[in-house]
DNA sequence: ACATTTATTAACCAATTGGTTAAACCATAT
DNA sequence: ATATGGTTTAACCAATTGGTTAATAAATGT
């Protein structure tokens, strides 16, 4: 009784259980519970751990990656896209709130591996964004500032606070409640700031 | 022919690997080898790994609160307390780059184990700050911003490129020596930004 | 209806890994 | 010198865990 793609059910289960657990501390009977399978088909499928955990980090980077092309190339001021960034990309990982967290955690511990799989065209490509704030300075449209440091503050304050959200609920003394609270708020908060920030 | 103290030799060996590797992805004979000991000696001395880990977070924990709650009870203004944080705070990590991507990482992994030994006295408390940045509003010394927002502001400049140091180097195409140069650069950027933001 | 391929399972295997043990080593006090 | 206590080691053990196998079930083509 093949379910209508045990594939996909697999890459549910370990999308689950590595985001949880991250590659290491991830087992395979875990997830091949989670999809509720037997564990060789998990084998049967993606051949062994390494090559499943590949899947699954490929998958989720390559729904994270376009989400800031996306904001990178359009035709939009600068002004423009610190807006829609901030919002959307915090929109976005409002429902993939394991997303970023795993990615950099795996990419630390796994560096090497991931360079391997950059090169295949789905590595965000900032600098058409950090090439329009130049220009926009020269044109005495926005505040001289590196351009780099720009885009750092936008990630910096978009994301963090996600990846440090146990930390920060922790330390902070913040509900779940409060913290989807806080983070909407941010989306104007931190995109105005951003933007005072450079305005002339 | 006891080292002068074995204890701390294998508690640093741990700290680098478990640093590198997380609890899950370390292993113990790595952290003897490093230790240029014999892998008994970590039970010996640490009964088990979680004992070892959980010696190894407190340690690393124990460095970074105090750090925080320096600039959170002192008497300095909100302007000086920023500017001081972002200064010290960056120094410290760029002496510690692995400390903060740790405890997070392992904080989202084990937040059960944390809240645990988090009542022990070390919690870094951020109400004094918090409290002073409400007076301060009232008094009409800086705008009118949610204190809790301000403080994520702060962590978020400076702590995130370090975490995510890693994509961040990839994505955006630096090199070592000019991510450090970045961070230096930071040290005042984003406090005369924060302060900009909340100046009256 | 039957043969062939594909999907799935239970049982098993081999390697890794955290942890133990018993013996040896070494300093120090008597 | 030697008995004693803490320290260190090599060898071993048991559990976990990634991975395999051979048999079975289900689908598919003829």
């Amino acid at each position: 009784m093949q379910d209508l793609n045990t594939e996909q059910n697999i890459l549910n289960a370990a999308i689950l259980v590595f985001q949880r657990k991250g590659m290491a501390g991830a087992r395979m009977q875990e997830i091949a519970d989670e999809a509720k399978i037997n564990k060789a088909m998990l084998h049967y499928y993606f051949r062994n751990k390494q090559l499943l955990f590949e899947a699954v980090f490929m998958q989720a980077f390559s729904q994270l990656a376009p989400q800031l092309n996306l904001i990178f190339a359009s035709n939009d001021t600068v002004f423009e896209k610190i807006r829609k960034f901030t919002s959307n990309y915090i929109d976005f990982i409002l429902k993939n709130p394991y997303l970023p967290t795993f990615i950099i955690q795996e990419l630390n511990n796994n560096p090497e591996f991931v360079k391997k799989f950059m090169v295949h065209g789905n590595k965000p490509d900032p600098n058409p964004f950090l090439l329009q704030i130049e220009k926009e300075i020269t044109l005495g449209q926005i505040k001289k500032i590196n351009p780099k440091q720009l885009l750092l503050n936008l990630l910096s304050l978009s994301v963090f606070p996600f990846v440090a959200k146990t930390m920060v609920k922790l330390v902070m003394d913040v509900s779940d409640q409060e913290f989807l609270e806080l983070m909407e708020e941010r989306k104007i908060l931190i995109s105005e700031q951003i933007i005072n920030s450079i305005k002339v």
